[in-house]
DNA sequence: AGGTCGACCTGGCAGC
DNA sequence: TGCTGCCAGGTCGACC
C-alpha cells in the first residue's frame, strides 16, 4: 500500500474535497473490496450521511460520518481514491461515490487487496486495535524505541515493517530509514546499540516527514487524490536501486529478500 | 509468544 | 506477436 506519507497525502486531499459533503449515491462495481456487509447494505448505510471528519491511523483512512458510523478505507498496495467530475468509472474503479456537490470520488484498486468497511465502533477492526504507535506522534520517542527493540530477535527491517510494532512504515520507507540510519537491515533488532537507536529514531521521523511534505512516493500505483504521483521519488536513496551506486560511498546497492519482501541497502555504509 | 511463510488478487513487464 | 514467469508499496491466518 501506500505507506504513511502516501496515506497522509490522501487524507489531506480528502479533507479538502470530501469534508462536509454528503454521499448521495454509491455505485459498487466489485463488492470484493467491501468487508462485513453486502454492496446493498454498504450503499444504504452511506446514503445521505455527511462526512464530518477524516483521520489517518497507520495506513488506514478513518472517515467519520454524521450517522455516527465510520467508513474505514485500507487501500493496501494498489487502492486509490481519486476525485473526478465524471461519473464514468476509471480503468480499475471498484466503487464510485456520488457527492452532494455533484462530484465523484472513485475507489480504484488493481489487485483488490484493499478493503472498505463501515463500523459503529473502531474496535470492530482488530487491525486498528493491535496497531503500534504513530511514528510521527508523541509516543514514538527514543527511550520507548530502545525498550521495545530490546527483546526482539527479528531483523530490524522486518520489525520496522510490522504494523503492531510501529504504525505506517512499509517496505519502501523501512529500507530508506535504515539507509539514513546507517544500520544494516539484517541486524537483529535487540542488538542495535543506543547511539544507533538514536539515529534510527531521528531518521524515522525525518524520512517520513519529508515524504509527507513531498506528497509521498510513487513506485507503481500510488496516486494522490488528484491522480498525481508523489514527489518523494527524487529523494529515494536505496529502494529499487539494485546495482546502482550508493549516493554516500559509490558502492553498489544490494537487494536481498527478508520475510518474503525485497530489501535494498548499501553494505558498506550500513553496518 | 515470537517468528516465518503462504494466501489473497490482478496487471505490467522482461525474456524468450 | 504471444506466451510464461516473475514482481509489486499490506495484512492475516496457519504453523513451527
Amino acid at each position: 500500500m501506500p505507506e504513511l506519507p502516501e496515506v497522509e497525502t490522501i487524507k489531506r486531499d480528502l479533507t479538502k474535497s470530501l469534508l462536509g459533503q454528503a454521499v448521495s449515491a454509491t455505485i459498487v462495481y466489485d463488492q470484493r473490496v467491501i468487508r462485513g456487509c453486502t454492496a446493498e447494505a454498504f450503499a444504504a448505510q452511506l446514503k445521505g450521511s455527511t462526512v464530518e471528519a477524516i483521520d489517518r491511523r497507520g495506513k488506514a483512512i478513518v472517515i467519520s460520518l454524521s450517522n455516527r458510523k465510520y467508513l474505514v478505507v485500507q487501500v493496501m498496495m494498489t487502492g486509490q481514491l481519486i476525485f473526478s467530475s465524471e461519473q464514468a468509472p476509471m480503468a480499475m474503479t471498484k466503487i464510485t461515490f456520488r457527492l452532494s456537490n455533484g462530484k465523484y470520488l472513485h475507489y480504484n484498486d488493481q489487485r483488490l487487496f484493499g478493503r472498505l468497511q463501515i463500523v459503529h465502533d473502531l474496535a470492530e477492526i482488530p487491525h486498528l486495535q493491535t496497531m503500534g504507535p504513530e511514528p510521527l506522534g508523541p509516543e514514538f520517542e527514543t527511550a520507548w524505541l530502545a525498550d521495545r527493540l530490546k527483546k526482539r530477535s527479528m531483523p530490524i527491517k522486518t520489525l520496522l515493517m510490522n504494523p503492531q510494532f510501529v504504525a505506517g512504515i512499509g517496505n519502501i520507507y523501512a529500507s530508506e530509514i535504515l539507509f539514513v540510519s546507517r544500520i544494516n537491515p539484517r541486524r537483529k533488532a535487540g542488538k542495535i546499540k543506543p547511539e544507533e537507536i538514536k539515529r534510527l529514531h531521528r531518521a524515522t521521523i525525518d524520512v517520513l516527514q519529508e515524504a509527507v511534505r513531498r506528497r509521498g512516493t510513487s513506485m507503481r500505483n500510488y496516486r494522490d487524490g488528484n491522480g498525481q504521483k508523489g514527489g518523494f521519488m527524487k529523494r529515494i536513496k536505496v529502494y529499487g536501486r539494485e546495482n546502482e551506486q550508493c549516493y554516500r560511498c559509490d558502492g553498489p546497492i544490494l537487494k536481498i529478500v527478508q520475510a518474503g519482501r525485497s530489501t535494498f541497502f548499501c553494505k558498506t555504509c550500513q553496518r
